[in-house]
DNA sequence: CGCATCTTTGGCAGTCACTGTCAGCTGTGA
DNA sequence: TCACAGCTGACAGTGACTGCCAAAGATGCG
């Protein structure tokens, strides 16, 4: 809907005013049910974080938290699955990319996804409840998510390439005491 | 100047009429020289973010990435030398927490820095010219450091624990392939 | 059906950050 | 003293967002 607009005259062009109005709906009713005009984009980033922190939270509590966040990671990957997908998803990276404010935000809900994380991960009984060190390596964890998703080349994407560069970046990145 | 108000009342419950006000100074020339009302808060950042990149640039090109970026960091470390700047960075990041908005543009700051270190890393002739990883390593790295920031005990503490906590994070998070 | 009640919706006015414009003031050099 | 440049402030306007209240619609019950 509203991404239309977004797409055709930029996210900063347009107004919330012209959204309600081609959604048929008074300004006043917009704010009641989206909250933001950020939100637009960026619910669907949050309700992925969900899902991620409730995979994390599934994964046995023994389990590398290095490779338990890969697994986490899934959600990313699984939401990238068909061809519309990752036009999708190149659409609404573009973007946010756009408008300084909007990526702020991004950055945002992203931070509060991997205090999410964290918290599962503290709430382990076995590994440290160490919240320094749980804190950096969530945080490197999606470095590396983010670079890919950043620097992932946009056209003539085969497939797969997300999950094996992905899992690639994260091999490379893992930290040298992987059991922390 | 503003900070105070900040301190006293709020970040979000201070607005710029009234900083304008007690600077003595338009609300139309405060704009001009702030640029906006994070800026307030958010411009100490950014000139360190320079001093990083600075810092980054003028060490070897064939060292450890993961070592200069330890180098660059040494600036936020300088800056909390004396218990006055602790007391000053433990109440810029309190305002920070205070606002999501101002949250949100921190990390945009934030993101903004490391892209300016991964091209000074792009840049060097030894190393790869893997945008990616680099891009993850740089991301790593700050991982690190903003969790201690962020973890860092606020009271009693000690001179430099920030220094050995930052060490000792950065190499818990160390990648198995230091060089990459 | 009629009525009461609850929810949904829209209009209105107001706040706050921020911008463009323009007119007045100030300082500087010729 | 005059001309010109730069700084400053007032004013009006925009755009996101909120609180408030009244009208409209849906729902339940006798």
């Amino acid at each position: 809907m509203a991404e239309c607009l977004f797409r055709e005259q930029g996210y900063d062009a347009t107004t919330v005013d012209h959204i309600a109005e081609r959604a048929g709906i008074s300004q006043r009713t917009f704010f009641r049910y989206a909250g933001t005009k950020e939100d637009l984009v960026l619910s669907d980033f949050e309700r992925q974080g969900e899902r991620m922190v409730d995979v994390l939270r599934s994964r046995p509590a023994t389990e590398n938290p290095w490779t338990s966040l890969r697994h986490a990671f899934e959600v990313v990957v699984a939401s990238r699955g068909e061809q519309s997908d990752r036009d999708r998803a190149k659409l609404m990276y573009s973007i946010i990319e756009s408008s300084p404010a909007l990526r702020a935000a991004y950055l945002d809900r992203m931070d509060l996804i991997q205090r999410g994380l964290v918290d599962v991960l503290l709430d382990r009984p076995t590994g440290t409840d160490n919240r320094v060190v749980t804190r950096a390596l969530v945080g490197a964890a999606f470095a590396a998510l983010n670079a890919v998703i950043e620097t992932c080349d946009p056209d003539s994407n085969g497939p797969d390439t997300f999950a094996a560069d992905l899992d690639h970046v994260l091999a490379q990145l893992e930290p040298t005491s992987t059991r922390i």
